[in-house]
DNA sequence: AGCAACATGTAAGGAGTTACATGATTAG
DNA sequence: CTAATCATGTAACTCCTTACATGTTGCT
């Protein structure tokens, strides 16, 4: 009986858990704090997620709690299978690739606006993502890298956030001009 | 008693459903095909999720039964109070930023797996974008655009997929030269 | 002594997916 | 006649969010 084979749908956070507890055990706590900040805007998740899912994923043997400290507090550690398990989701399954757009499923209703509320909405975007640009050039600047694993894969990852962030604000920009032109 | 205030949270396939009978009306299965196609790579939905919120929607008074149909068809037209909400939305609301990215979050990880194996993921993910955004270029070409609202729109919503791609498909070639480097 | 931070857990409900279930109509 | 398409509805389950609930520890 209980959960014997946890079939493997989307199922990401899970993933995320175990891709965190690779370099060091931590407990639910260190990783919310993760998750609220480095992983924010990556893979968000709440605390009530994250205390369930770790239940789940030591119920089914990926990870272990290693060491009990004050308040309660259970460290977690990665296990072979769970190790193995992260593997297998990094090679073996492809990414979904539904992502929402929430600011895109708008423009698709534009029309039912006047071209200047439409404009509008669309400057916000522009200034938006200039500033999330903006910040993501300064955070950038400011760490150190160097070129072990953490580094250069996490540096891979800001770039996205940096051209993507480029790419929404001149989208937005461009989308303005023709707009304007009616 | 019964859904006096829905409460605003996420709820675009709502508003995805009012955009769309903005035009014509038109039944769960023609909004299906909608979604299956044009709309499948912004905010793709289910049969069984569109029926249920149309059911709600008519229940709410912002869209209603305008006419019947062979085999049980029924046609839903967008009401006063319907248009009214979808322009609240439009212009009332922010939106959502919180995209989670199956792609990002194994880049995160990809430390745990030999710089071939890494590779071999960036490299996939290269090729799909790249083929993703010459599709679009053929889409983009194909359509006759002229300069009626639909056309303006659905011309800038495309434009963000085309970049969006083509953003994708740089960035993961750029990162594949970031880790051959090690 | 008191407050901020640490630390975990559960309940209720919204949103989304998959699968099941059923039937009518039309084109070949 | 029969297969594809049209057409709707529901059940079960996962995932995610918000809110509630509770208690400990360390610092000043």
């Amino acid at each position: 009986m209980s959960r014997v084979e946890g079939k493997l749908l989307g199922m990401s956070l899970r993933h995320a858990l175990l891709g965190l507890l690779v370099d060091h055990p931590a407990s639910g706590y260190d990783l919310l704090k993760t998750f609220d900040t480095s992983l924010a805007n990556v893979w968000p998740a709440t605390q009530s997620q994250i205390y369930g899912e770790l239940a789940k994923l030591a119920d089914a043997g990926l990870i272990v709690v290693s060491e009990q400290g004050p308040r309660g507090r259970k460290e977690y550690t990665l296990t072979d299978p769970g190790l193995a398990e992260l593997r297998r989701w990094l090679t073996e399954t492809e990414p979904q690739r539904t992502t929402r757009s929430d600011v895109l499923l708008r423009v698709f209703f534009l029309g039912v606006l006047t071209p200047r509320q439409a404009r509008d909405y669309l400057d916000g975007q522009a200034a938006h993502a200039a500033e999330l640009h903006a910040n993501l050039e300064a955070l950038d600047d400011s760490i150190d890298w160097d070129d072990d694993d953490l580094s250069v894969y996490g540096r891979i990852a800001l770039e996205y956030g940096r051209r993507f962030a480029a790419m929404q604000r001149d989208w937005a920009r461009w989308a303005l001009t023709q707009v304007k032109s009616k």
